[in-house]
DNA sequence: CTGAAAGCGCTTACAG
DNA sequence: CTGAAAGCGCTTACAG
């Protein structure tokens, strides 16, 4: 008499139906709320409902409407404070829509990628939300993903007809410039990043944009490349001091190479907001208590989280629209990094 | 002749089938890897599969077999970064062992966890890793999930006969406490928590265990509970003064506490690390960065992760052993926090 | 308003 | 070594 089963005896609609002595049929219009069964039917139904502890296997349903409640959602890593915040945006907005969402970490590999997608697909996501790993290859995921699956880019984009949603890059990197120009700096670098990286790639036209408005041209020296990590950061700082004229400023590629940048002006005797001025991109939360906190591009991840799943949402609504670009606003945020005390006055122009 | 399909036209064995003249049942053997179909049929097959772009559905076979694939992480919120390491441990080793990681947050409410794991139940997960929310009713939960979904708690238990993940609360708080005994302190502070809260308790325990060794008992004003939050912990600040004896230094319910404890005290013209001297908890990446950086007992969260996938996976293999109870190590991180330069000299035994 | 039947995409004994 | 048939748990026309 008690519904309490063996390991593997679920109750299904069957038992359900059988229960109350009306077909499966009935019980699956009880369950998504049709109108046509009889009132005191239903209610007899959620009765038994109860009483067996029923759980819905959405995968069955799913699997006979030929739909999916899963949306697939691949990023980097979830160390990345950045990332994190994105997909705390993303599962927020998704478990709203009645929408579960499928993890899945690349650990910045294009083959993991692959791999992860892979495995991905074969849960059959009703879309993807993809932040591509670098060195990714549109035609290669192209081919992987197929034609059924609506993706959407976020922070890189591919040689591909996904959906994009793209950081307004060039424009923060702009804002930081300026910022740094405004204070009287003539003398900036753009520090951190890959070149073959699109978003860098963007960061550093901004910059020149600004320096260019404000008749400057960086010297090649004031350009130095690494790999957006804290730690590959400190390492490079040096370079900027290998060659006169030196920097007095950097826009860094991301606030983590900023991080890593102000590490190593202090290891070298140097203080961040004090003899020399540095402006990170992301605002991830260590900006605000790094010592000095660190004046950034703020993009709100979690915002942009929640914004690529509405842009999913809306593409599994409308699968044959055409293909959208759309560019997230960012805001300068000044705090102490960016402040230049020390700057010897031969400096300023 | 091309194998491009409308939007709903999904390639499956059987269209493999068909393009190579064999039953489902043969295609279904290739693609399970059996031995028992033939050398030239399996290459065959798998030429067929490349050719028609074949995506295996696992949700269709899941169902079949009555297995599953997925793995439910539920916890507070991504934004925690002692959270998101926590994911990304666990999803790493989920992928590795070819399950997918479902995604739950609960925002640290036990109505939208109800809510969650509803949701997420319906998705069939294999198993289920929940670090349950404040406020969690074991008897409610064990309901809602019944005997059917193994379920690996973490950090905070319950009144279940669930698995549990345990940090070594107590030895952490009882680590911190002795390192500012060893500094010299007398008169430590409890700061932040909440009483009702388990890991709270233990890591009151421990401290008490650590200042009763020293033949101390703490004043009731050093225990001072807040939200363990930044902000919260920022506010209250002014409760650990307001009567003598004053403490001189602070054991905090963990690190987002610690460093708005250490905003709280700049606030108030006194600074950690020189004339006060915090300890946090947890190890958070911020912790490092902070001004100054926070001493603070590491737990290692993607570790944690890890691990927590490792115990649900063993748990899968043998769903009828018996509970199982494990206690994850601790270590203290000394940082300059926990500095005290300046403690007056009559403060110190 | 309710039921019988077919079918989603796969797997698995069971024959042959 | 390969195929026919049944079935996982659900939904959806179609009758009645």
């Amino acid at each position: 008499m008690t519904p309490t089963r063996a390991r593997h005896g679920r109750v299904t609609l069957t038992d359900i139906a059988k229960g109350c002595g009306l077909s499966r049929a009935t019980v699956s219009l009880v369950l998504r709320g049709s109108p046509l069964v009889h009132a005191e039917t239903r209610v007899r139904v959620e009765a038994e409902l109860k009483r067996q502890n029923y759980v819905y296997h959405r995968g069955a349903a799913n699997l006979r409407r030929k739909v999916s409640s899963g949306v697939a959602l691949v990023i980097n890593d979830l160390s990345n404070p950045f990332f994190a915040e994105f997909a705390a945006g993303v599962d927020e907005s998704l478990a709203a829509a009645g929408y579960v969402t499928l993890l899945g970490s690349t650990g910045e590999s294009a083959e993991r990628q692959h791999a992860v997608l892979g495995s991905l697909i074969e849960h059959d996501p009703a879309g993807i939300i993809l932040s591509p790993a670098e060195g990714s290859d549109g035609a290669r995921l192209r081919a992987l993903v197929g034609t059924r699956t609506p993706v959407l880019l976020f922070n890189r984009e591919l040689d591909t007809d996904w959906d994009f949603l793209a950081l307004d890059n060039r424009r923060g990197a702009r804002l930081a410039t300026e910022h740094l120009l405004e204070r009287g700096h003539r003398r900036i670098a753009f520090f951190g990043g890959h070149r073959d990286s699109s978003s860098c790639r963007e960061r550093r036209d901004g910059y020149r944009e600004a320096l260019a408005a404000a008749g400057l041209t960086p010297e090649p020296q004031w350009l130095i490349e690494c790999a957006p990590t804290r730690l590959e950061a400190a390492g490079q700082t040096g370079a900027l001091f290998v060659r006169d004229p030196a920097p007095t400023a950097a826009v860094c590629y991301n606030d983590a190479v900023a991080l890593g940048l102000m590490a190593g002006l202090t290891a070298r005797g140097r203080r961040a907001g004090h003899d020399f001025a540095v402006v990170g991109f992301d605002d991830i939360p260590e900006a605000q208590v790094s010592a000095p906190p660190l004046t950034t591009v703020a993009v709100d991840p979690r915002a942009r989280g929640r914004q690529a799943a509405e842009l999913i949402l809306q593409r599994l609504r409308d699968p044959d629209a055409a293909p959208t670009r759309t560019i997230a606003p960012v805001r300068l945020q000044v705090r102490a990094s960016s402040d230049i005390a020390s700057v010897p006055p031969g400096d300023i122009a």
